[in-house]
Parts: structure tokens; sequence; C-alpha cells
DNA sequence: TCAATATATGCGTATATGTACATATATAAT
DNA sequence: ATTATATATGTACATATACGCATATATTGA
């Protein structure tokens, strides 16, 4: 029963990891932060000048993302400079914008 | 302005697009459905069946990834057959599963 | 120590979402 | 036509989520 080409349930952890990581990337404000992210790294301030967004929304949202490990930060003085961290998840949103781009 | 090194915020329909198939993906009820989908088509009652889930809570996920054309099915007689219809979309769940799965 | 600046966070609230129940619809067989 | 079976769907409700406001925390410089 563990051949393969059974198709067996996904286990808990499997399907919360799973589920927890596409939700980060289907709310338009996470998206629109990692998109930015893309170029290079952010202070929290300039993210939401760039997107004109409220700091404190901007805050939570990378808060979520840094929980995930989606994103890293360093601190220089009072200022925090986001960029990402998990090349994977990077590159599974980069196809997906690409191919909802040239369609 | 259109040189690509410059990060230009998503437009609308883009950010639409990408948020709505992550969402798609971003619930275990239809991921465990898409899973199950991989090995083969299946009825909606053989869904509900081996997920353990009511009928009507299929039903109405498969009306969701339906919508969104990551599923198609074919009738026969009274019964509907589902089965995977966005490659790139299986792909990308495919590609988080083995992710997920090896660590 | 005090003020200024940058970021984080607790809380309230409006909205979105997933599910179940009940029922409607559709097809097939008798 | 009637009955049985499979699926779809309207509604209600409980929960999750995103956001903004206000405020807390942290660092720097005077």
């Amino acid at each position: 029963m563990d051949d393969p080409l059974y198709s067996k349930d996904l286990d808990e952890e499997t399907l919360f990891v799973v589920t927890q990581t596409f939700k980060a990337l289907s709310d338009p404000t996470r998206v629109r932060i990692l998109n930015l992210l893309f170029e290079k790294e952010y202070s929290v301030n300039d993210i939401a000048e760039n997107l004109k967004m409220r700091q404190s929304t901007v805050s939570h949202q990378l808060r979520f993302l840094k929980n995930l490990r989606l994103v890293k930060y360093r601190r220089e003085g009072t200022t925090m400079y986001y960029s990402h961290d998990d090349e994977h998840v990077i590159n599974v949103l980069q196809q997906m914008i690409q191919h909802a781009l040239h369609h």
C-alpha cells in the first residue's frame, strides 16, 4: 500500500504547510509586497510609500510573511530592511505572475 | 520607464488572477480534492467517500475549482466525473507538495 | 534624559470564506 | 409518469482575515 500509484490522502502537516504557503500568496497586499521585493530590499516605510499603503498594513503583512520565512530583515539603526528569504516560493510566485501576464 | 529593471506594481487584473489562483490552492479541502485527482478522474460521491466529506462540501468546492478552470467534468448518466484541467497550476501544486514532503 | 523617527502590535470591526442542512434539478430506469 | 440516484445550489451561520487606529517599543542623537 505504499505503491506511489495509490493516491493516498495528504498527511495533516504537509497539508498545513502547503495551504499556508499558498495562503501567503493569495492576498493582493502580500503579493504586491513580494513583487516589489523582487527588485531589491526595502524598508517598511518605503514599501508603504511605493504601494500607497498604511505603515501598519505593511507591517502586519510583513509579520505574516516573516512567520512563514518568506521574507527576512536586517536592521540598520531604527530602519528594517526586508528582502526575500525563500527561493522556491519566490520562484513559484514569479512563474504564476508570468503565466498570468502572458494571457 | 518600461525598463524591466524598474519593478512596476502589478496591474489589477494580473494581481487578481494570481491571487485567485493561489487562493484556490490555499484551502485544505480543495487541495485534498486536487491531490486525489492526480490519480484519475473521480465522481463527486467518490471524492466525498474517499475524503470523508459531505457531498455538498465537495460540490461547492468543485464549483469553485471549475470556475477557475482548474478542473473539468464529463457526464455519464447522472454521474459527473471530474478531472484536472490546468497543467500549469497542477504542476505548481505538485511542486509545492513535494517541497513540503521533503522537509 | 528627552525628543524624534521607524517599526511593531493590541484591539475593534467590516468583510470574506467554508461548511452543513435542506431542497432543487437532472438523468435514467421501470 | 413515478421513483431512485447523483449532483447542484440557496441560505444561514460560525470562523477567519485584513485593515486602520491608537499606542507601545526600540534605536539614535542631542
